[in-house]
DNA sequence: ATCCTATCCTGGCTGC
DNA sequence: TGCAGCCAGGATAGGA
């Protein structure tokens, strides 16, 4: 499930492809994959078409292709958000299945959007900031420190896991590091932000960083197959994992059985002696 | 502010 | 074996 670490692979590992060149045609096989202009395949394509992809960075999970006109003046964004199952890769997968936008380019290579459950989506915009304007901090920028942590939590009351999957609290973390992050902290995610001390939103604060920098030093977590790499291969992270995906296997820390709960509507992994529910 | 439900989707799994 | 039904999961919207 892409989240900030593979985003992040997908965004590093596209750059050298698609870095200088110019979008020569787009193709659309599912309309409702444009966000913006709304589903308008026509106007969508039209507008991609001659501009070129001067640089591709990432924002919260959005990929964003940066666009320009002559390779010279800014002219906005393509962005793309893969939800659960959208990849981003170099090479068609020999099947025409689960294709939704493809971007010729020049050089002679083409982008391809595959998206099984039709959650992912294209934007086209002259102003990125306005669709990504509603995201909280990076979690990994020079200006995500502990102070501004510690400040944006202790506005919140609300139980720790739904309030880190939160993009408006803090961008880019889903299920898998949200749970990552709550067990290498210690803290059990019901607990509500307004009991933790400042030795817990430290640790927090340090785990949540220290999870994210592994998963991308191993290229992503590869975990029910839906995340690859845009040269096809898998990530590595899922080999790391704690808890994610663990459940009755032993706690590395402690050797009690992993404990799969829901929290907030959503699968939940901890381990129940290192993480009290206090 | 917080919490709950519904919606969007499909492949894979469970149970009869 | 076959098939209906359920579930996961990111994000958002609407109601309590």
């Amino acid at each position: 499930l892409p989240e900030l670490p593979e985003v992040e692979t997908v965004v590093r590992e596209l750059a050298p492809h698609l870095q200088g060149r110019r979008i020569l045609d787009v193709e659309v096989d599912w309309a409702r994959t444009i966000q913006q202009p709304q589903e308008d395949i026509d106007l969508f394509c039209a507008t991609l078409c001659g501009l070129d992809i001067s640089g591709v960075t990432r924002r919260a999970k959005y990929v964003i292709l940066e666009l320009a006109q002559d390779n010279a003046t800014p002219w906005g964004a393509c962005l793309i958000h893969l939800r659960m199952s959208g990849r981003l890769v170099m090479q068609p997968t020999g099947r025409p299945e689960h294709l939704r936008v493809t971007w010729h380019l020049s050089g002679r290579k083409t982008l391809y959007f595959y998206n099984m459950r039709k959650f992912g989506r294209v934007w086209v915009t002259r102003h990125p900031g306005q669709v990504l304007s509603e995201l909280g901090p990076e979690p990994l920028s020079a200006a995500f420190t502990l102070p501004v942590f510690e400040k944006r939590i202790s506005q919140r009351r609300g139980m720790l896991k739904p309030l880190l999957l939160n993009q408006q609290f803090i961008a880019g973390l889903g299920n898998i590091y949200v749970d990552e992050s709550l067990f290498q902290a210690r803290l059990h995610p019901k607990r509500k932000a307004d009991t933790l001390d400042k030795e817990d939103v430290r640790r927090l604060y340090e785990a949540i960083q220290a999870t994210l920098r592994q998963a991308i030093a191993k290229h992503g977590t590869t975990f029910d197959g839906l995340f690859v790499r845009p040269d096809g291969e898998t990530g590595r992270q899922q080999e790391g994992l704690a808890v994610y995906g663990q459940a009755d296997l032993p706690c590395a820390r402690c050797g009690t059985p992993i404990e799969r709960i829901t929290v907030g509507q959503r699968g939940t992994h901890i381990c129940p002696v290192c993480q009290p529910l206090v």
